[in-house]
DNA sequence: ACGTTTCTATGTATGGTGTACATAGTTTCG
DNA sequence: CGAAACTATGTACACCATACATAGAAACGT
């Protein structure tokens, strides 16, 4: 145990291992690991095997160290697991260049989707802890940034940036494993669509009115994701949420 | 194993079990225990103790039964938390009486945040099928209703209800373990709301501009959350969103 | 009534997990 | 040049999900 200070929390320890390089001065060996290899070691494994694939073992082995050692750069498991998060979320995308605060939200949002659904296992990470990793704590900027900018005040912007991320990760949580690569059953993959039908088959019209009405009205559905369009299911909610943005403020500056 | 037939999938066996009730004129024994009665099990060991503590000895000695018998019900404990997670959802609340589709909506959101508030092990249950617990779809219908009621076609409908669905389940999830009873650490309670004190010492103002401007101006945040209104975390998104939808419906219906 | 079938519940065993703890070795400071 | 402090390791433990084989009881066909 480094025991440096008894009040040290594990999580305000950990952070400041994220946050601060490596200090220097200290008596022992430096040590050749660190958190970031760690982190990237576990982004890799969940990346081609899944969350479920990370273990301790699995993560020192790939790195060729003893299970143990990791014990020293990270208190726990559930710790190294938020990090290597904030690790596989990497850099949020750049708006620099747009005008319209719309498009910037939308760009930022068709972002984070494509981020859930090329390591989907972030979305299964528990989260402990407020976000306080580097990379979210940029994505957060970077969408307040046009929120700021669209003219609402701090405290809205942060109520918008929280719903819209919140619809985000909802969404991906919700809609990604139902499209289901990596879901088999007996060998045989399954998409979950034929899932919604074994149980159409069961439950009763009568319990489920406005459900049944619109499984018959919505199977007409062939969205297309052109470019940076956002899928259907996303898209709407969002251009509604921002149109009432967009009428909020217009009434507040008229006002 | 039963071996019903080969084809039958896992999961569409369990999901049979969920939704038929037991079967008879079967040739052994009739089983004294039900998926029911397990899943309710797993409930109250996961309020009283979290989902960590829901092991399937633990399930079984709280039933008295050993460990395997669980199997007989259960294909896995994966499947047993999604069934248990949609017995610990509940039925939804009954919003007959509510004219006002917006106010319907409120209701409806506030009802699943205050559920996500007294069971946020919810909330950790990875899911790994789309929703199809007999109360995750009567909560879906519940909501369905007054969008449909507000002239919403039925695609429409359909996004917005995930949207809004995805913004309570994401905002929960955000937010709720923000409040951390359960975390303490070094066996002193700890809030979030220290840890962003101690990450915004570290972070330098440079990088993250508007993040800074906001928490400069955030702090005066004395929300009251009476009666049945939403606290404004939540509300302030919703009540964009409706805004949007409204005047959505109004344009189309004038056109 | 009876044997056969078929189901439930159990016991045992296996390979894996996170991590507490004690130890050996190495680097830097006083 | 000791001595202190740190890293990496090895061992050990309690617990986990679940594969598999078995024993027993209930309902069916005769």
């Amino acid at each position: 145990m480094t025991t440096r200070d008894s009040k040290d929390s594990d999580l305000q320890r950990s952070l400041t291992l994220l946050w601060t390089e490596r200090r220097r001065g200290q008596r022992g060996p430096r040590s050749r690991l660190t958190v970031e290899l760690i982190a990237q070691a576990a982004v890799r494994i969940a990346d081609a095997d899944g969350l479920d694939a990370v273990s301790m073992q699995r993560v020192a082995t790939e790195l060729g160290y003893s299970t143990m050692s990791l014990y020293n750069h990270v208190p726990s498991k559930d710790l190294l697991l938020e990090v290597a998060a904030d690790v596989g979320a990497g850099a949020p995308p750049d708006l620099g260049g747009t005008a319209d605060f719309r498009e910037a939200v939308r760009r930022w949002v068709g972002a984070l989707w494509a981020g859930f659904h090329s390591r989907p296992w972030i979305l299964r990470v528990p989260l402990d802890h407020a976000p306080v990793g580097p990379n979210q704590l940029a994505w957060l900027d970077r969408l307040l940034r046009p929120l700021l900018a669209a003219g609402l005040p701090g405290g809205e912007a942060r109520a918008a940036a929280l719903h819209l991320t919140a619809v985000v990760r909802g969404t991906a949580q919700i809609s990604i494993n139902m499209a289901g690569e990596h879901k088999r059953d007996n060998g045989i993959p399954r998409s979950d669509a034929d899932l919604t039908h074994v149980v159409a088959e069961l439950l009763d019209p009568a319990d489920y009115p406005a459900l049944t009405a619109v499984h018959a009205a919505g199977l007409a559905g062939p969205e297309r994701a052109d470019g940076d369009a956002l899928p259907f299911e996303l898209g709407f909610g969002v251009d509604r949420f921002l149109d009432g943005i967009e009428s909020w403020v217009a009434a507040k500056s008229g006002d």
